[in-house]
DNA sequence: CGTCGCCAGATGTCTGACAAGTCTACTTGC
DNA sequence: GCAAGTAGACTTGTCAGACATCTGGCGACG
């Protein structure tokens, strides 16, 4: 990705600025054709801009009378508001809610899962968790994550729920460089072995609280991993 | 919200086309041209309607390609999925798993406020059930609703969790209108109220797992009604 | 004193044009 | 004959200028 449009340019330039705090939630933004100017590029690039932040419910347009920016609990873009979140010295906070987050989603997916997920599907599971233990043994970390991926995101489909995995994507991209970085300790991925193994056991079982018990389990331990990989780094 | 810019006309019948299956997923769409022919406005219109759907994640544009629908998983607009996911006779299975997934939501934010929420906002929140329980007596469905939302929107901030918020703002805005209908309903009141007194008194004990799972009990409750509602009516 | 209308400034839309990337198919050179 | 190069058509990106429409405040008028 190395060049990009300038209407992605000018959008985040403006999102930088109010994140920075030119532009507290509430105020309004300089007008079109003041940043047309500043940017030196025409008013309808600025407009386009503008559209992509508006989309995303950071700006809102109110024809006649300027464009606002909105508080930032009703941003709708997740990468936004991490930006936004991740300002200063908040970076292993903001790491440390959106594991909090991924836990929501993947526990109650695989409670849900528990009642639906087919049989062929958890043959599926019990696959991608030998995988796993193979990658492990070759000290293979690439062919680690991608099973590891394929087993959760197995599980977000089986729980047949639509929104959740819209959700979810986003999380996904944002913490899969992290994933790849903890899953390249062997001590890690042993824990993570013997984790993904209990809960593709309890999705056999189709027993929804103990699914859901096993996910939980793992997503504690990857809260504790990335808590001594960030905090724990004198 | 009478008149609609005519950028949110063009994006709408768009995004209806798209969801009526005329452009499936991975195919291209009409160029700018052929749209701005086709709706009589201009290309720019046309363009500034684009960037918003881009923006949503719903198209790709590559420039010199054209422009892509993006498959479904990857929308990043809850709306637009709710919109997807409700064509047909699939208006019922949105509604719950949209459930589902407030339930995931909620249960994760009240187990973490459980370790966090101030005295003060304890004090708050029974304060809430109180106006509840006042308003059932006098038969006040709007002043109910209102405590109602407060109660769940003051968890949700004593979650200290910006993400959780983030993502819950869209279903609030979806749920609310449902909300009214089913809080009309006296013997679904008095179940509320004391389901909301047990949270209370969860997260005052600073209980985690009770916390968790006093309000499972009334998302379960939630749930319950909701299918009534929709699956009962003949 | 209240109301009406005008005006400045903001966004909404249109027109037309050119720049630049991509793919196809034809031409050209070997 | 074949392959490399290229011309063209089609796409999106950007620009310029203009006019329309809405909002809010200020002043003139009744």
């Amino acid at each position: 990705m190395a060049r990009k449009s300038l209407v992605g340019v000018v959008a985040d330039e403006l999102l930088d600025r109010i994140i920075a705090g030119d532009f507290p939630p509430g105020s309004s933004v300089p007008g079109e054709l003041e940043l047309s100017a500043k940017h030196e590029v025409s008013r309808m690039t600025v407009r386009e801009a503008m559209k992509t932040l508006e989309a995303q419910r950071i700006l809102s347009v109110e024809r006649g009378r300027g464009t606002f920016v909105n508080p930032l609990n009703r941003w709708a873009s997740l990468e936004a508001v991490l930006r936004a979140a991740s300002e200063g010295q908040n970076e292993a906070s903001a790491s440390v809610q959106l594991i909090e987050l991924r836990r929501m989603l993947e526990t109650g997916a695989c409670e849900l899962a528990a009642t639906r997920i087919s049989d062929a599907d958890i043959h599926a599971l019990f696959g991608y968790v030998a995988s796993m233990r193979q990658a492990h043994e070759v000290n293979d970390v690439a062919a680690f994550v991608d099973a590891d991926l394929a087993f959760h995101d197995l599980i977000l489909r089986a729980s047949e729920n639509v929104f959740v995995a819209v959700l979810f994507e986003p999380l996904h991209r944002v913490l899969e460089k992290r994933r790849a970085e903890t899953s390249a300790v062997p001590t890690i991925q042993v824990h993570a072995i013997g984790h993904h193994q209990n809960i593709a056991e309890a999705l056999e079982s189709r027993n929804p609280a103990k699914a859901r018990e096993a996910m939980d389990s793992h997503m504690q331990q990857t809260l504790d991993d990335l808590k001594t990989l960030v905090l724990g780094a004198p």
